[in-house]
DNA sequence: ATCAGGTTATGATAATTATCATACGGGAAT
DNA sequence: ATTCCCGTATGATAATTATCATAACCTGAT
């Protein structure tokens, strides 16, 4: 992980996220942040933020993909979700706990910015607006990640697969054409089911023609079908 | 459902609800508030809040025990969470969504507290540490049913099972012996599977004397075996 | 270069869960 | 009282998934 000097590489001012996320807040305010914020870079396979350890910071992603993900007391773990730049991942239980209650590692080369908690506080304290609009990224992005556990629960593997093939088709890459950005293990956590089966049916999914497979690259090939097995179960 | 009369049965200064919730607003804001809030009655069973409805009243329960659950497009309704009063039910999604994306149930005759959005979201707007307080308060429900599916998650059927059970026994009823609020479909509903395989382990603990079934009575007879079934799978 | 460990892959088999069928009892409606 | 529907209950069977075993391949470490 590297740490960027912000003299050097980061401006507030051409951030798109500056003004999503900060909305409400004064431009002296944007400033005073800007200032002592820190932006941190993070290759593929880092763990950004580790279960268990102290919140001080607000964490936003600037770029990349990252997985959230839980290590159960004794068991393997288990990914939430995936987040995007404007998934705001860091939102998720920092002003409700002293600690981190789940992990977070890039999946991609990714950049945060990060912010101390005391200067966010204070300027909510002060803010209410900009309170609210915290409340409202908070509720979308655990809303979403509810809706999507109970989306994969009601589905048995093969919708499970074909679901999360067509979730990183649509939702990550916008193309149906892509590197897998996880293991066969990882799709494992996210779903629920053991590795072997994952890697299965996603053979299976080849054998049938749905889908291509060149080492990390999937290849979506009959699209209407995936989307009937994610449907149909 | 029965709307009631404030001046007759709601005072909010002894509501207790009121100082965990309210904190940092105005005594004030609190009178305002207490002066248009209304009661609403509710008899096990009846609907309080219906999917897709709009929201304009902020709810929290003040007593009793009701279902969150969504009824996905064509399938069948997957039961999200219990809630007792203090797990302030409505904080999901209302500050995010126009229309609920769920529903909530009376399991118990219930009684909540029923403000106008504008009303919080004013009083948030003027004061951050209240907002900041509910932002605390969404965070901890939506942890907690998070953390909870990804229990129940990693668990099989016989596990599943043992975790609701105990479930039941400490965190609602704080009792190893108790009327079950839900039907054994609505069981099926929350650990996602079949109402007879529900039926059949509970049959099967049973005859295993784990537990006492008496009609809707459960008895929970060896605590320390449950919890090891719970923890095993 | 070689070894250890992890990922992908496939098969055989066991375990788990769903589906279908049937039955019984209770409550609501006629 | 009778009928219908729903919840509970149980069994038989089919479908689904996990577990165990094995192997090929790749990568990092020595």
């Amino acid at each position: 992980m590297t740490v960027t000097d912000n003299m050097l590489t980061c401006n507030c001012e051409g951030c798109e996220l500056k003004s999503l996320f900060f909305e409400n807040v004064s431009t002296l305010e944007i400033e005073s942040i800007c200032s002592r914020k820190v932006e941190r870079e993070y290759q593929k396979g880092e763990i950004i933020i580790r279960e268990g350890a102290e919140i001080h910071e607000f964490i936003y992603l600037k770029s990349g993909l990252v997985k959230l993900y839980h290590s159960g007391s004794n068991s393997r773990e288990q990914i939430i979700c995936f987040a995007l730049p404007l998934d705001f991942v860091s939102l998720l239980s920092i002003f409700s706990e002293k600690r981190y209650i789940y992990s977070v590692a890039a999946l991609e080369d990714s950049i945060t910015c990060n912010i101390k908690m005391d200067e966010i506080i204070s300027i909510a304290t002060g803010n209410g607006r900009f309170a609210l609009s915290l409340i409202e990224k908070v509720n979308k992005a655990t809303d979403r990640i509810i809706l999507d556990f109970l989306e994969v629960k009601q589905k048995r593997l093969y919708g499970r697969i074909a679901y999360i093939l067509l979730y990183f088709a649509k939702s990550i890459y916008k193309s149906n054409s892509f590197d897998l950005p996880v293991s066969r293990k990882e799709i494992a956590e996210y779903i629920g089911m053991t590795v072997e089966n994952v890697i299965r049916s996603l053979s299976d999914l080849r054998k049938d023609g749905i889908i291509k497979i060149f080492g990390p690259k999937i290849e979506i090939v009959d699209e209407g079908k995936l989307a009937r097995i994610a449907e149909l179960s």
